[in-house]
DNA sequence: CTGTTAGCGCTTTCAC
DNA sequence: GTGAAAGCGCTAACAG
């Protein structure tokens, strides 16, 4: 008891005794057990971040984030990944719940409102990220991708640009749904009418972007733009461009999404829309934090707001 | 007890009370606590990974790679990442040692021998990752930096480089040093002289290769070939040729480590010495799951190779 | 085949 | 200021 007293720096205690009880603390090495702590206290100290790939630039900044602010809070996270498949969410998400992590931090779920809810049920700290809430109970913090495809387009449209192509993204994805939204209306509004069969559908990644890149501009020569889902896509697609003998941004202009560092060093530099994915992920650790500390609160949602970084794929 | 028994799937059950049993789990969507067992059990089926930065590729790979094989054995992974700082380093082992994590894997440890075996000695499952271990019960992996310095040195040698700059790594990296080391042994074994101003010490990120290499090529106009610590350094050295108006390769070579994803992608592609960085997390994992489950048996040290990938850069 | 008892290492509550 | 008792949710060992 007066262990756990001077351990957890509470109550009176003696100044003799705290010395000595810590003295024989650093001499055992001895570390409090956290599980059995928790077992009392209802509450872990532990975290679990649920991405779609760790190795994908995007969520390793955001878990960057994450971790940041939870190594300063005393938090430790629990990271894992879910390759898109809903199978292996449904699977990371209960195996925390066994684990009783105090929150989870839930990135781009692929799941439907009612295998969410499910999924979520007993969880009292949530936030998603780059997804809508089923319920209310859940914090978010959303890209606003609609937004981002609308700078976007607008700058090509500036730059002279009147047959912007489109590489689009998961179908089961926010962002992808939202981008393709964004560029839709933004050509409307500008008086240009949207064209079904210059949008692609694509796989986040550069092979797939490549691959339809190139098909595209086989089948629609007369496109002089293209935006494309992420940077991984636009890069796949200034190959498919080199490939095809068309230069960057002489023949066709392109834009890509996320900033991530690759973009600023592949030839030409990717103009691309950037998000803040370090901050994404702290302030979703942030927001958690509330949650945990106050389940109570009412729940925040938050829009992030992009930023289009002009280099010299798209100038 | 029966509830028990139901779940862990142990002794003998009747099939109507295990049915009556699964039916009431499944309708109250009780989870078993982990950390209720992990009291009584000893083991709370998760595992500590500490990497220096999850935002750099290299890292997330690894990261990727112990996940899954993680995922697939039913055990959770708290991510920590250290940035080289030695005190946060030390504070996130205590951090995974109270959350009784059932082994750890330690990638590129900054601490020394002494520190090591202070922050480690309550651990009894341990993989250190590039690396070597103060003490024998200690899985290892490590890659063979000194190889693969040798075969890129080589390389050039044959593409008759003569005159081949070195942008270093962190001096306190054991990859830092062995690279240097194979660079020079490799020279002096084909009859070149080592020059220490053809040397720079670099730190492992995009601009500081910049920044290094131009110091270098200006200092140095006489060469004509450049390794660089990593794919990233080499990225900044490809920056500073194209700043100095020298062309890759027909003026100076690059050749870079790790073929993380961006060296594909960059002008021109990299040549560069590959390790599986995937498999070395995996291996890591499977390698701290056998002393886990057996922690009397003897303790692997496995060395990985390289594999010189020739891009545009250095044919 | 099923239930009972005890204890894992801590904190909460209350007694001294 | 310090200690004793009880209990968190589970499993190991044993009893019925």
């Amino acid at each position: 008891m007066t262990v756990s007293r001077v351990i957890n720096n509470k109550g009176e205690i003696s100044e003799t005794t705290r010395k000595r009880v810590q003295e024989t603390i650093d001499q055992l090495g001895y570390r409090p057990s956290s599980i059995a702590r928790g077992l009392v206290t209802d509450r872990t100290g532990t975290v679990g971040l649920v991405v779609i790939d760790n190795a994908n630039p995007f969520f390793s900044e955001v878990a960057r984030g994450v971790e940041d602010v939870a190594y300063a809070e005393g938090y430790n996270v629990f990271l894992c990944n879910t390759e898109e498949d809903i199978a292996r969410e449904i699977a990371v998400l209960q195996s925390l719940e066994e684990k009783r992590v105090d929150g989870v931090i839930l990135c781009s779920s692929r799941l439907d409102d009612d295998d969410l809810k499910a999924a979520l049920r007993h969880y009292s700290a949530v936030v998603l990220v780059n997804r809508t809430a089923p319920v209310e109970q859940f914090g978010t913090i959303v890209l606003d991708d609609e937004k981002g495809a609308q700078i976007a387009t607008e700058h090509l449209i500036q730059s002279g640009h009147r047959a912007i192509g489109f590489l689009a993204g998961p179908r089961r994805s926010r962002s992808g749904q939202m981008r393709v939204k964004g560029y839709r209306t933004t050509l409307e509004a500008c008086g240009l009418t949207y064209n079904a069969e210059w949008v692609r559908q694509c796989l986040p990644v550069v092979e797939s972007g490549q691959e339809i890149a190139q098909a595209l501009l086989n089948d629609h020569p007369e496109l002089t733009a293209m935006i494309c889902h992420n940077d991984l896509t636009a890069v796949g697609a200034l190959q498919a461009c080199t490939d095809a003998g068309r230069r960057v941004p002489d023949d066709v202009a392109v834009v890509g999404f996320d900033n991530i560092p690759l973009a600023a060093w592949v030839t030409p530099p990717l103009t691309t829309c950037d998000f803040p994915k370090y901050q994404l992920g702290s302030q979703a650790m942030q927001m958690l934090l509330a949650r945990i500390n106050d389940c109570s609160q009412g729940c925040e949602n938050i829009v992030v707001q992009p930023e289009l970084i002009v280099r010299a794929s798209a100038p």
